[in-house]
DNA sequence: CGCGGTGTTGAAAATTGTCAATAATTGTGG
DNA sequence: CCACAATTATTGACAATTTTCAACACCGCG
């Protein structure tokens, strides 16, 4: 299933895969399951793969036959237009799930390219349906994890439709930041896992900006660059800049 | 449930409402149900609403409880930022679904605008579950219909975060057309449903921009304008100015 | 140690936004 | 049904932001 080599399948049973197990649960995972709901949710994991930095868990086009979730790693999802426009449409990290374009058409319609070592769980899209008419909770929770994306995607329309460019890093470095926070990371230090040109292409800004912007804000005494080493001096002041009222259309 | 007073539910007995009947059912319903299920499915509507052109089917923060089936009419779904930003997130016709972002925290994440003096069919999301856990068809086709949203999402991205003015109305355009005569209507004309700011919202674009732009259309012969009147003289020249190289990030 | 990819910075150009004036259209109330 | 008010649309001149092009610095890695 995965587009490149580097991608080996794990024998889910001899690493005892469980997500009953996975301290990663309560991000993947539909709560107030009883224990017996939770050992048959278990089974929606079929294996769990390995993907290389740089090489992709799928390809747009490809058939799409299961949904990820990411164990470990960070990738970026980007979709092209057939002029060979690029988008990065989201990154995602540890405990979130990707693949939910690929259902509509039963075929990929994105890119999942790894920007680190990584692992997801594959979960047969299959017995994900079979499961949920089952289990009235996992059902939901699907219907959430969709419904997430979309509320997500309203959120970067939000800001690819109206903001400058120095409230759209902003806003990109505190969504960061929280879902990082919230995956027990320091509040005020981060490592980027992409490059400029990739925030560019999320945020809608040339790679020059991207470091430009940077570059003000480190000069405001608001962050502080190091490459892709990042600490956050001031939060606040990224949420007045988020929240300032020029540049909306 | 709807936000203002001109929407009023009608009985849905009354008026012999049923999908099964619908002409709408190619774009709403799963296909290749047997009988029996189409019936069953016919449940999910509990009602019809009709919703007065300007008034909301429903807003951000209220409780979510059901999605609509848009039966006749056109809106758009707007989120609104904090600080009193403003973004249209999309425009939808009859026979598309709205309401999914509820899902996800069961309260609505946008509101819902007539833009014309709409009905749509009421489908408890309650509802909805039960007959998807036992009608497969359903859910699967719950689960098309999100990814889809999800997908198109996508494409918007694309064009907020890689197109320039003309190609972004271009896109716009094309994709309206396209949408409008798979309901039947004329390939080549069409009556805008929503004004310039409207467009210019949904295209990250101000009003101004939108107007020139159009007037550029109309000067270089690809269309006729006169007020929301459209006449597309040239598609062709419309594809070619979505393809056209530059302006991509 | 050097090379390729990545990041920074400057100056000029292009695109889009802002402000403002006017026109056209639509809705409303007499 | 008409007239007036309010909304919507068009257009111009100018300003602001972002992009483009280019040069150079910095790692990281073989």
């Amino acid at each position: 299933m995965p587009s490149d080599c580097p991608a080996r399948p794990i024998d889910a049973q001899a690493i005892k895969v469980a997500c009953s197990n996975c301290n990663l649960r309560e991000l993947c995972m539909p709560v107030g399951l009883s224990p017996e709901e939770l050992e048959r949710v278990d089974g929606v994991v079929a294996a769990r793969i390995k993907v290389k930095r740089g090489s992709r868990l799928f390809r747009s086009g490809e058939p799409f036959k299961a949904l990820f979730a990411i164990r470990t790693g960070f990738f970026k999802t980007c979709v092209a237009a057939a002029d060979g426009r690029d988008q990065v449409t989201g990154f995602q990290m540890a405990g979130e799930i990707i693949g939910l374009d690929g259902i509509v058409s039963d075929r990929h319609a994105c890119d999942a390219v790894a920007l680190e070592d990584a692992e997801v769980c594959v979960m047969p899209f299959e017995r994900i349906g079979e499961l949920a008419r089952e289990v009235g909770a996992l059902q939901h929770h699907v219907h959430r994890i969709m419904s997430r994306e979309i509320v997500r995607e309203h959120g970067v329309m939000l800001l690819l439709g109206g903001m400058r460019a120095d409230e759209r890093l902003a806003a990109f470095l505190l969504n960061l930041m929280q879902r990082l926070h919230a995956r027990g990371f320091s509040r005020s230090e981060l490592v980027l896992r992409m490059t400029r040109e990739e925030i560019g292409s999320y945020l809608g800004l040339k790679l020059e900006t991207v470091s430009r912007t940077f570059s003000k804000f480190a000069g405001d005494g608001v962050i502080e660059v190091r490459q892709r080493h990042l600490r956050i001096l001031d939060p606040a002041a990224l949420h007045r800049i988020v929240d300032q009222q020029p540049g909306h259309r």
